[in-house]
DNA sequence: AACTAGAACTAGAGCGCTCTAGTCACGGGC
DNA sequence: GCCCGTGACTAGAGCGCTCTAGTTCTAGTT
């Protein structure tokens, strides 16, 4: 005794079965007294439309295939902030999480055996060669990720912008001498270290670059050289939450204070730099924008439309307690 | 043009649509030479089964339909260890993600809409009524919560286990004065609790819990029991990592040292708990395990193999930096 | 009364697979 | 020479929908 089918149903209503699919594709040719019968006549069986025939059926899928990368907690939000985008269109999201035994393309793959119209990639990782391969066959959107293949249509965030956020934040506040700890090679960290040297040109101050890297480990190294050779700094920017939850542990066991002595801003708003012990100033990414506009993008695509192939949101600044006025003394 | 069917590569490779789909499934009835050309002529024009179709053509559809939480961290890791699981099975993994804009019973929804055949639900949040319902037509496995519903299968960690584990490391530095910070109503505190008091009892010693809760806040008041009310102590278990590090920011502010005066324990291995400057000892759920026994036992319900309804796996101890020999003078 | 437009509904051909029930050729056993 | 078993392959009927091209019925025109 399997699930009941549209026959079932059509069957019980005493209709035929193409006035069932009708109903439930809430599409016209149906009179509302039938509807009701009908929708009727489907609980009373428990039936629920068949996904996969249904898509077989038709021509479009009206499927957008969405990877994410399930150890990025990043990506959690912008899965949701997708799901509460395309509740008012009338695509599907599919999702294939990319994870250490899961390689990107088996996740890709497997969403194109679901034949989805397009793939929204949440940071992918894949070679510019391979996004440009994917783009001949079906839109593509990489988020999150500054990639440049052709064919392929960028939606992430104005990283520059975002230094510059976090650099007029620390002059606003009276900071004059104002460093910043680099990210390395990471994705991301050559665009907010130069937002981070032009806003402070503009301001007609000398930027001063100090080396980094993405981990808490490269913040606490970067804390050393802050208190042996810059005692004059009375502001740090740094690549992101992580390296600066290390730098901020580093200075709070030296004698300097957060943020009397020391304003420190982040970078990614992380749930760490939220918890109310580290408490971090921060710049967060525009989750709902970039959602919004990963899927305007894929819609635009799809049909046609002229759109921006590279869409820049900016992100905000998070004032939290790490980083206040410059104290009278400094 | 859309992409080729099997019609297509049949076609190019002179044979029948039958041979094509039994060189693709693997199935015996097809030569070498024959295969070999079929598997040729469907790489040269690109074709890859359509999943949609192969679902709906054959009887069942070997799909496995997995709800997570987008929020959680450990919902990754488990989808992860679900992936690899899965790769030796015949089975596939469909996704349906948990957010606050997207019920449980909406991803639930979802994955009967394409008839998975079981459904592996990650910490379900849903009413034990709910989920008794869903057991009637398919199986149903819960993982990571410890839920009581006719028909659902649990597979969850032993948090009892977990708590004596804390408290037999404890015991083994030394330490005689071990207090337990709770966890109020949280799902596993009652469990924890309870564990932390049967392993006290049994090394003769008094158990003493103190108030507390799931977050930092709850772990920064418990400090200053500890502190004020607790000179004696020398070691604490905490309900959850969390908590345990808003306890260890907080000590870590008073005179006392940790671990010299203080040793911490958590629960739940969270990656917070890892980070090089909190460097937090302990009690982590064994993800891979949880995920294979998740698999298993979908599959014993699916073949009617039997099979324990409740599966409980031991978690282990990450020994880090806030747990140590009791110190001479204590 | 004859004609027509439109709404309500149906028949039936797909969609791209799987799978059962064959057909066909070949070789061995008697 | 005949029968049969076996391996290789094919025909064709689904799977549960969608969708085009109808058919039927009602009501409004002239």
């Amino acid at each position: 005794m399997s699930r009941p089918t549209m026959e079932d149903v059509a069957a019980r209503a005493g209709v035929s079965r193409a006035l069932v699919s009708i109903v439930y594709r809430d599409a016209p040719g149906a009179s509302d007294a039938t509807r009701a019968r009908v929708l009727a006549a489907g609980e009373a069986l428990g039936y629920r439309p068949d996904h996969r025939a249904r898509l077989l059926g038709r021509t479009r899928t009206r499927l957008l295939g969405v990877t994410f990368d399930v150890q990025h907690p990043f990506h959690g939000d912008l899965i949701e902030a997708l799901y509460s985008a395309a509740e008012s269109t009338e695509y599907d999201l599919a999702l294939s999480a990319v994870a250490p035994s899961r390689a990107e393309t088996r996740a890709v793959q497997s969403l194109l055996d679901y034949r989805c119209e397009a793939l929204i990639l949440l940071g992918p990782r894949l070679s510019r060669a391979a996004l440009a391969d994917l783009a001949t066959h079906q839109p593509v959107i990489a988020v999150a990720r500054k990639v440049k293949a052709t064919g392929v249509d960028v939606v992430r965030t104005d990283d520059a912008a975002g230094a510059r956020l976090a650099v007029e934040h620390l002059l606003a506040l009276g900071h004059r001498s104002i460093l910043h700890v680099d990210g390395g090679k990471s994705p991301g960290a050559a665009e907010r270290r130069t937002g981070y040297k032009s806003a402070l040109r503009r301001a007609g101050l000398r930027p001063v670059v100090l080396p980094g890297g993405p981990t808490e480990d490269d913040g606490a190294r970067a804390a050393k050289f802050i208190l042996d050779d810059h005692p004059e700094a009375t502001a740090v920017t740094v690549f992101n939450d992580r390296s600066a939850v290390g730098l901020l542990d580093a200075i709070r066991q030296s004698p300097r204070e957060v943020p009397t002595d020391l304003s420190i801003i982040g970078y990614d708003n992380t749930s760490t730099a939220a918890l109310s012990h580290i408490n971090l100033t921060t710049i967060a990414q525009n989750t709902p924008a970039l959602a919004t506009e990963a899927l305007t993008t894929a819609l635009a695509r799809l049909t046609d439309t002229p759109h921006t192939p590279t869409t820049v949101i900016p992100p905000t600044l998070i004032p939290r307690g790490t980083t206040a006025p410059r104290s009278a003394q400094s």
